[in-house]
DNA sequence: CGCATGTTTGAGTTCGTTCAATTAGCGTGG
DNA sequence: CCACGCTAATTGAACGAACTCAAACATGCG
């Protein structure tokens, strides 16, 4: 019943690298512009990054908890999520990273990773070498300004997951995720809140939300019963975002849209 | 069986405002040294940073989820928690801070507070305005790389956090957390990491792991018989720092230190 | 001494887990 | 076009970690 191979780059193979994908930099304005007003300047700089392109299959972790990056990544299309293991070797998803985000930002700063970056569908990822960008954070204040916000809404972001994991029962958790995942995809501009394409499996979402798979099946179908989603492969409808909102205690001020 | 009104401040009585803490600048030097080399010129700059003291008597919120702060409070001495409500009423601990570290440096860049701030203890606070920080932020980098890593290991934190909220059982999250505060205190000169005093009640610790009260203190008791910790009221002695790293599966590679 | 806050204990309940199949969807090769 | 094989989704049943409720016990303080 699910198609993670929805052929986002050719049948999933990667294509090999591209270097200089000036167009591509666009995807990176479009998304600091919304959290801090850039000058022209800032743009042309941005545009001109060098970005190394790279393809990559789906499923496959693209860095790992331990790594010491020299570029941070950008996710030109596709999805990535990030993850931390457990001794038993159970997982916990940290994030899920749409296109338009840097999952590896912090990298920045802190030489050693934390957490394994894994791709949930074939991804095409846009390195930018730390030291571009380090150049940059410290010659334009308002692109400095915008990156150091992504990091401070991420962290808010981790403490509403905190929130959910901690203190609301397995059906909340779903449905503050889905309209979470609603409103972000939204605002890259990949479908609205509520309809869009989430290429997860239902062991994915476990791990993200700290249930069990037996259990992350139950509340979907208890969401699909209830008529207020409709989810099937990656796409998922909400029928009901009033009712989903509700169900999940969803308030999007931790996102600090605006 | 517990004093959480240690003294810190006299009685616990807040003795009002206190202006120009020439000292209490170097408490911030120290802390931010650790993270990024910081110039003669970067500590003269810390210290004519204008900072106001305030006194908060314990158990009080200083500062509530939706406020728009216009400064970064420092904590002085004491003890304070970011937490989140959820809509029955419960609530969700995302961080202990103990004296050295800025519970709302998000701020700076972030308007609205997504969290409110508690104190364990009476605590005192030193502020410090935005601008004065934003200030030294665009004009000195390496205060401004200090302050970066602060947040990013704090998001890294975070992390670590939703990783035992999500898949570590609630022995083991007791266990994390013991180990964590003890090398963050350590690591602030507050005791050692296995003898340091933890002003929570079995309450906030319960709200902080995803637990109920009566299960946090059932968790407590178990380490306590197993002779690996001696919690007294706030005072915690690790008796087997080993034996409570082990069960707790604490890495401490998530802290950055270095 | 008595109140207030925090800790401890017991007992019944529940939400979510684990284990173990079974079913469904889809790509591949014949 | 169909059988095979893979992955993911679904189901049932027994179990268990943690919860709730309710009461008792400590301890520090005025």
């Amino acid at each position: 019943m699910v198609e993670k191979d929805n052929g986002v780059i050719g049948a999933g193979a990667p294509s090999g690298e591209e270097r200089g994908l000036h167009s591509e930099g666009t995807l990176l304005i479009r998304r600091l512009e919304r959290l801090a007003p850039l000058h022209d300047d800032d743009r042309r700089a941005l545009l001109e990054l060098p970005i190394r392109a790279k393809a990559h299959y789906a499923d496959q972790d693209i860095v790992r908890e331990g790594d010491r990056p020299t570029e941070c990544g950008l996710v030109l299309k596709g999805f990535v999520f990030r993850h931390k293991l457990v001794a038993d070797g159970r997982r916990q998803i940290v994030s899920f990273n749409p296109a338009g985000e840097i999952p590896d930002l912090q990298s920045l700063y802190l030489p050693r990773l934390d957490y394994s970056i894994g791709t949930l569908v074939p991804t095409r990822m846009g390195y930018v070498p730390h030291q571009a960008l380090r150049a940059l954070v410290q010659s334009r204040p308002s692109i400095a300004a915008a990156l150091w916000r992504e990091i401070v809404v991420e962290a808010s972001i981790f403490r509403e997951w905190m929130v959910s994991l901690g203190r609301r029962s397995a059906y909340q958790r779903v449905a503050h995720l889905l309209c979470e995942i609603g409103l972000k995809l939204e605002m890259a501009g990949h479908g609205t809140r509520s309809e869009y394409e989430f290429p997860v499996t239902q062991s994915e979402l476990a791990d993200a939300l700290g249930i069990s798979t037996v259990h992350a099946n139950r509340v979907v179908q208890e969401l699909r019963r209830t008529n207020i989603v409709v989810w099937r492969g990656s796409s998922v409808t909400i029928l009901d975002w009033r009712a989903l909102q509700e169900a999940g205690e969803f308030d999007p001020a931790y996102l600090h849209i605006q």
